[in-house]
DNA sequence: TTGAAAGCGCTACCAG
DNA sequence: CTGGTAGCGCTTTCAA
């Protein structure tokens, strides 16, 4: 079925077919009443790949993820691909495993003229450039580069540690460990820098540190290793991510037989759904996922409306969520719920 | 950059580009070298969306999620994302929020030449023929119907579930409450009659049973009301999914103030991996995904080799994983990890 | 408003 | 093995 077939059909040129099919074209309206007719006794769909060939877009972006064992993730991907395909969008997924096959995308992003990229992964400064060379517009989900012109979306991770170690040193907790992400995560680099700063500041000795993987068993292994080092004065575990704390949680509650916060708190950072699991009503740094999604396609569909917008650079607060796992600040365990819970 | 451009640089003909670029085309060593030279001097690279014009393949398969909240899909979506691209195929990402929108993606399936769709969303048997009507190979992720000629793979959930009713009643419970899907979920529907058929042939009480929506709140929910419903008898609570059961377990340990197993045993379906945290150790059905997510992908493939291939229904047996959320047999706590535990 | 015609970049079939 | 040539189905000038 073609537009050749529905123009037949329909008694008028192909090119009316065309233009009766592209939004905002002109067509009378008797010409778009046969053809529409036609066209749907025909089963007529048009051909979105021929489209692009001519249009030079194709109505897809890319979607790069680094991990979906990361349940934070997920979350981002389902709100993503929601607001995109709202939008007309449809979304191409890349999945990176192993930090490899960025360059394959690379080469996806030219075959199939994507429109715009979104990564949530971890890209190189060189390989984002790579992608705007190419013409294809980029967002950064939480990373982004001084030296490359790509707009990103951030929340502060910066601001929401310093926000969670304020909190808990002013608790009273006077032995820290922390447990950040991969140290080539430029989100571990933040929340550490910011945690660990804070922390100076206040005048609290210097944490242990161990670094983990971003997942729930690395967490635990972390927590356990952090009770080795620190000793019986260990009183507080901060993890870079939500999974790392889930499982410094049970860590600390299974194989080390403390309470979880009468004798160590725990924090962690992201606001994953399980973390308000009852279980652990973990107190963590809650990412607004739902502000940075929307920011993050409407920033690419601006880039992709008009190319020489300049790259614009969105950070987000993250607001600090006091559930059950940190002690509270008369040393008692923490309300049930803090009030920025209710958003 | 087209292949006229490389053709130019290398001296040769555009034709001879576009072979040495076709895998298993043939080209002279002489020709290829100076080609892929000239190619990487210009950064060249084919355009998909050309190709796909002419040979009426895009390389692209749609993948159908219906709610990645449910965590037991991101596992699915992060394999099948793995596989396919291993393939050499994109994948064109469509998530179902709220059942609506499978007729856009039907235009999709159309406009952009996928080569095939493995859906893991309800679609309906109609959706289904439609897809395959219009030429394009569908593989059923867990669901099939038997008036229509699609591949599919599934878990025996109606296995499975008798295999966890089996071992319930031999434990001696006696009061069951089950927490069924949506209704018109196949996979609850399944689950639900081999559980409750099972349960009937061992002469156990018919359980009450109540509907939830697969999250953490409906499984909570459900098992207060199951609570209230079947009174202090109740020693046993099955979920159609492992989420909906880690929900009623943080219930029955948190609002009703239960011990689990020691008064109320617990179990799911799908075998996630917050499943086996710590806090839960959640007995349950496991799926093989990794199995399943591979046959799904042969089966895709091999139909968009074959299309006469005639439709395979596949059928993969779920593993019961006993851990610490049920009885033992002889009354006590289960063994800590079943032997299934290892895999 | 409408129709004719020229491509978009590639594959595939042909003859050489 | 190689080069010419005819499309794939659509969008988009350009005249009418």
């Amino acid at each position: 079925m073609t537009s050749y077939d529905v123009a037949h059909r329909a008694g008028v040129s192909q090119s009316g077919v065309s233009r009766v099919f592209k939004p905002g074209a002109s067509a009378s309206a008797a010409m778009r009443a046969r053809v529409l007719a036609a066209a749907d006794e025909l089963g007529y769909r048009p051909n979105a790949i021929a489209r692009s060939l001519t249009t030079g877009r194709s109505n897809m972006v890319g979607v790069i993820i680094s991990d979906l064992t990361n349940l934070y993730y997920p979350e981002v991907l389902s709100e993503l691909s929601a607001r995109f395909s709202g939008r007309g969008k449809r979304v191409l997924l890349f999945t990176l495993a192993r930090e490899a096959g960025v360059d394959s995308i690379l080469g996806d992003v030219v075959g199939y003229q994507l429109d715009g990229i979104v990564s949530a992964a971890r890209l190189s400064a060189g390989q984002v450039s790579d992608f705007l060379d190419r013409g294809c517009p980029v967002v950064l989900y939480n990373r982004s580069f001084d030296d490359v012109p790509a707009s990103s979306i951030c929340c502060d991770h910066v601001h929401g540690a310093r926000l969670l170690a304020t909190r808990m040193a002013e608790a009273g907790h006077h032995r820290f460990g922390f447990v950040s992400g991969p140290t080539d995560s430029f989100v571990s680099q933040e929340r550490t820098r910011g945690f660990l700063g804070r922390l100076a500041e206040m005048g609290v000795a210097e944490p242990a540190v161990v670094a983990g993987d971003y997942g729930y068993a690395s967490g635990h292994a972390a927590a356990r290793e952090l009770a080795r080092e620190a000793g019986p004065a260990l009183d507080a575990i901060v993890c870079a991510n939500d999974m790392m704390a889930l499982g410094a949680v049970d860590a600390v509650r299974g194989s080390l037989g403390r309470r979880v916060p009468g004798d160590i708190s725990i924090a962690g950072f992201d606001g994953i759904d399980p973390a308000r699991w009852d279980s652990y009503r973990l107190t963590t740094v809650r990412q607004p996922v739902r502000r940075m999604t929307q920011a993050a396609v409407e920033m690419l569909l601006d880039h992709m409306a008009d190319p020489s917008r300049p790259p614009e650079r969105r950070m987000i607060p993250g607001e600090l969520a006091v559930r059950a796992t940190v002690r509270g600040l008369d040393g008692a365990p923490a309300a049930e719920l803090g009030a920025a819970d209710a958003a």
